[in-house]
DNA sequence: TTCCTTAATTAGTAATTAATCACTTTCAAA
DNA sequence: TTTGAAAGTGATTAATTACTAATTAAGGAA
């Protein structure tokens, strides 16, 4: 009645839509009938496009798995040296958070957890792929001679994703009141210092557990291949 | 009828389970009807004890700042130099976590973000206190030797304060299946040591935007000069 | 015992939720 | 122009939600 849409052109508002309203409604608040509000449709249009709300919510996954890999390519195809397109893939990974700030809220909402145990997975399998990419190009800043040599590559990895996570918590609760792309660029140059020079032989680099490899040790059978490049 | 309990006995146990169960339920989706159901009381009687759903919310932000405060209080009070006070205080918040994993998924939930502001704000300024007493043990290692001079302590707390949550994050997204504490152990590792020695001067340490302070605008009183050298 | 405070219950309320189904309308191809 | 598939609607469902009022019963003090 209203505006007739390809079913494509729909399912495509519908999904933003669920992402623009999951950021102040919340994730796991976000009713069906609000989002047909908004994008002046009746509320069983929705499930004319998905047949379960469940359904939706794995849509609007995989938009956001699309949008990190979208992100992360353009971060990387420059030449330029490891440790600029290193600080280009925070940058941007900053910057999309930026723009769809329901990101964080929708990775920890029950909507995934509980629910949807296969999503959780698909979200975890991402941010493998997030750190096997940032471990890379500290290795190849350490060929490079701008990070040190006996900085452990995964390790440091995991330090450089959780600089994001923490100025994104941080954020969030600041009610977004500073700069988080400003802030992640220092905090990131402060971080690069610290990995570019070895500490003192003497120094006790008293090591804890062994390492805890992201990818799934136990929880899933489906192997996965980390050295196939 | 069932097991009559004094107010105080009752209000307190409705937090805990109401924290216990906000872990697989979700913060945003847990029902007093459920909480009533897991300590055997009728859904009624949560609300003889808080007069709305906000206030019983109010009350579990309250128990969860406690909690914090208690773990960071026992984790400083020891004569130990300052590199391992500040590891005890991660490992002790990560402790916390492990013990309480619904705290996360409550940070960002909309219980907090959209519907209470003032919840926010508290927690904020739980945040800060954190972040505080971290950059203070900071300056204390630097005092004593630990860190380089050049460093700022501001900065390196964000960067330390990242580690926990980027690893809450990675452990909630893994389904939990690594031990947070030994992984936390291991990462504390070496990002102290990447603090402890000066980068050369050559560095191009490219400052980016002023920083955003999170309270603490400039270091109280002692000043540190990063040009001095 | 009796009395009285107070924890807890029973039995509701109105509002919102995801989902269904029979129907109407649109639009493009035949 | 006719026709048929597909997009959209209206009405309704059963279940769940936060919250309320009247009532009951426990248990300590007199």
């Amino acid at each position: 009645m209203r505006e007739r849409k390809s079913a494509e052109e729909r399912k495509s508002e519908i999904i933003e839509t669920t992402l623009r309203l999951a950021d102040w409604v919340g994730p796991d608040r976000l009713s069906t009938q609000a989002i047909a509000k908004t994008i002046c449709v009746t509320q069983a249009t929705i499930f004319r496009h998905f047949s379960t709300k469940q359904a939706l919510w794995e849509a609007v996954a995989g938009r956001i798995g699309d949008k990190f890999q979208t992100c992360w390519r353009e971060a990387e195809d420059s030449e330029t040296p490891a440790t600029d397109k290193l600080q280009a893939l925070i940058i941007s990974q900053l910057k999309l958070i930026h723009a769809i700030p329901a990101i964080p809220a929708i990775l920890l909402s029950r909507e995934l957890h509980a629910e949807n145990n296969r999503l959780r997975r698909l979200f975890y399998g991402m941010m493998e792929r997030f750190h096997r990419r940032i471990a890379r190009l500290i290795e190849e800043g350490q060929q490079q001679g701008h990070f040190r040599d006996s900085l452990d590559s995964a390790d440091a990895a995991f330090l450089v994703i959780s600089l994001v996570q923490g100025l994104v918590l941080r954020w969030s609760l600041s009610g977004r009141n500073f700069d988080i792309v400003g802030e992640g660029q220092r905090l990131f140059s402060v971080l690069r210092e610290s990995f570019c020079i070895a500490p003192p032989l003497g120094w006790n680099g008293s090591e804890a557990a062994p390492a805890t490899s992201l990818s799934v040790d136990k929880q899933q059978s489906d192997t996965k291949d980390r050295t196939s490049s």
